[in-house]
DNA sequence: CTAGGGTTAG
């Protein structure tokens, strides 16, 4: 499906527009929508006269509060909440509970707001211990924790995941008679779904509607929506979205997003078009979020050239990509392999000022590698050390890839002894990138003593892991041992997937056991676990390199009619036997052409 | 002026 197409093509239906280029005419259709979102902007800067300074750096802050400090008589102390406030938003806790400690020496007496804020700092910290104590310093200035902090508290429990203490925060906020509202309930569901427990978030959705105190609103139907889309549940959150509007609570558009993107995620261009159309029928227009989504998607899909096109509509509009949108479209020049212009992306970035962060530093990295670029990938990561940007699991894990994919395992293992010496945890990963580098490049006995390293470490090993093994153990040519370790994987509570059966085919067939590949195959499908078109090519060349024309032949038919077709190493297989005239013309018909 | 929801990397 061409996305961009599909896209263009519905507005175009839309508008009427003719003589128009489809992209053109988009960007008329949404340009029309300027006009409504205009005035949205006058009347919040009519709004904004009253309010306080916008920081847009953490320097200014500073300051201003500084030189409050010091005014005589001092400034209501909602001046300081309100700097307080803006300091929180740009993420400088650490900067804002010094501040706070600062105030008492001068003479400002914080305000119950003021501990909230401070409070929700020390959350964010990770520093509960510290955000308890505050609650001392409410009985010292004669307020009452209020449902805010309570609510601030749990969430600071919960996002440690510690829920014995966020239920003990809960049971005390009942107990001085303080009833949750919808935040409390927003914070529990948010709880729930990044456990992934969306089962109890809807439960938590119908004790709210049951308690009488609070009403579930958008943003609770939207965490559970966005949660449902995040498992590609896309059925289940437009289920719940048609209920929140039966119930006349209004999607905005972080609702309208989190369905964009669950089914962008499943490549269902149509109905994210379907989306979009609705929510500009209801004056909710797109975001940032939601054009990076749109661009992000176009990138994976490798259509760089219509992201572009979105970055250019979203600019029209007046909405500023931001450092995601640019992180994905330089992950898709990446992708393509297309690293000017990852670059070029990349100095953009730094020309807006967005300020390049580790994750763009990775995706260049990763960009480089996975085109064996290794040296380049080398000068960037020395870069961005050199920059104050600390690297990052996912750093060292891509380099390491890198490495190990040109061959230069030693590297590699250097890489590996470097970032833990850094203070960076290795992760699965970590050891799943340097076993199958060991494996590949014919290090076995090194890659088991690393397999038994991850055993000491008590490493949940799956099946990437075990797959890898099996497949390090078949390069080596020990098919046995390979037949062996796929014979335990169950007592080791572990299922083997397709990938670990086309590794076992593909060893059997290396190692002259023909039949036993077959045989093989046959069994993974009384397992239910269904072949694809890597285990039919896989088996199909095997054939045919030990002379078993006749076989492979029945074989191409049987993948063919399944809907699977010959890849390019069949084909040049075929193509070779060809030449020798091994094979029947007939066979290059039918393998030369996918349903 | 304080508390809950949506975007990017291995």
């Amino acid at each position: 499906m061409k996305m961009i197409t599909a896209f263009t093509y519905s507005y175009c239906n839309n508008n009427r527009i003719k003589g128009m280029p489809c992209l053109q005419s988009s960007l008329v259709f949404f340009a029309s929508s300027l006009h409504s979102q205009a005035s949205i902007i006058r009347n919040t800067q009519t709004k904004t006269m009253r309010d306080p300074p916008k920081f847009s750096n953490l320097e200014d802050a500073l300051i201003l509060f500084n030189s409050m400090l010091r005014m005589r008589p001092p400034p209501s102390i909602v001046r300081f909440n309100q700097i307080l406030g803006q300091i929180v938003k740009l993420k400088h806790y650490s900067a804002a509970v010094n501040l706070y400690t600062q105030m008492g020496p001068s003479g400002i007496v914080p305000s119950y707001c003021t501990l909230n804020i401070v409070i929700n700092c020390f959350c964010h910290l990770n520093q509960m211990g510290l955000g308890l104590s505050l609650l001392g310093n409410f009985f010292k200035c004669g307020y009452e924790p209020d449902v805010t902090t309570f609510n601030t508290l749990m969430k600071g429990f919960l996002l440690e995941n510690r829920d014995a203490e966020a239920a003990e925060v809960f049971s005390k906020m009942m107990e001085q008679g303080c009833m949750p509202n919808e935040i409390t309930f927003g914070t529990l569901i948010k709880s729930c779904c990044m456990k992934g427990n969306n089962r109890a978030a809807i439960q938590l959705l119908r004790k709210m509607e049951q308690s009488g105190h609070c009403k579930p609103d958008v943003v609770v139907y939207s965490t559970i929506i966005d949660s449902l889309c995040k498992d590609t549940l896309v059925a289940n959150a437009l289920n719940l979205f048609s209920e929140m509007i039966s119930k006349d609570i209004a999607p905005d558009v972080i609702t309208y997003t989190s369905l964009i993107h669950g089914v962008c995620k499943l490549g269902q261009w149509k109905e994210a078009t379907r989306l979009l159309r609705e929510m500009v029928g209801k004056n909710i227009f797109p975001d940032v979020f939601t054009f990076s989504i749109l661009v992000d998607t176009l990138c994976k899909e490798g259509k760089v050239v219509e992201a572009e096109s979105v970055v250019e509509m979203m600019t029209q509009r007046g909405i500023e990509p931001n450092a995601v949108t640019y992180n994905s479209l330089m992950d898709g020049y990446c992708l393509r392999g297309e690293m000017d212009k990852a670059e070029k992306v990349f100095d953009l970035i730094i020309r807006k000022g967005s300020g390049i962060d580790a994750q763009s530093y990775n995706i260049l990295i990763n960009g480089y590698c996975k085109h064996k670029r290794i040296n380049k990938a080398k000068r960037l990561f020395h870069e961005m050390s050199d920059k104050g940007l600390v690297p990052n699991t996912i750093t060292y894990n891509s380099l390491m890839d890198g490495f190990c994919k040109v061959g230069r395992i030693q590297d590699a293992q250097k890489l590996f002894s470097k970032m833990q010496a850094c203070g960076q945890l290795p992760d699965i990963q970590t050891y799943a990138v340097l076993l199958d580098g060991l494996c590949k490049n014919q290090q076995l006995s090194t890659a088991i003593e690393l397999f038994r390293e991850m055993e000491c470490r008590k490493l949940n090993l799956n099946m990437v892991i075990y797959n890898i093994l099996i497949e390090g153990l078949c390069i080596a040519g020990k098919v046995e041992s390979a037949i062996d370790l796929f014979c335990r994987l169950s007592s080791k509570g572990l299922q083997s997937n397709v990938r670990t059966h086309n590794i076992m085919i593909n060893g059997l067939c290396k190692g002259g056991l023909i039949s036993e590949a077959e045989k093989l195959l046959r069994e993974m499908q009384d397992k239910g676990c269904s072949p694809d078109d890597w285990t039919y090519n896989t088996i199909i060349r095997g054939f045919f390199n030990s002379s078993e024309t006749l076989r492979a032949v029945e074989l191409v038919h049987e993948m063919v009619e399944r809907g699977f077709s010959a890849d390019a190493s069949t084909m040049e297989l075929v193509i070779d036997l060809l030449s020798k005239e091994k094979v029947d013309p007939a066979l290059l018909a039918l393998i030369d052409k996918p349903l």
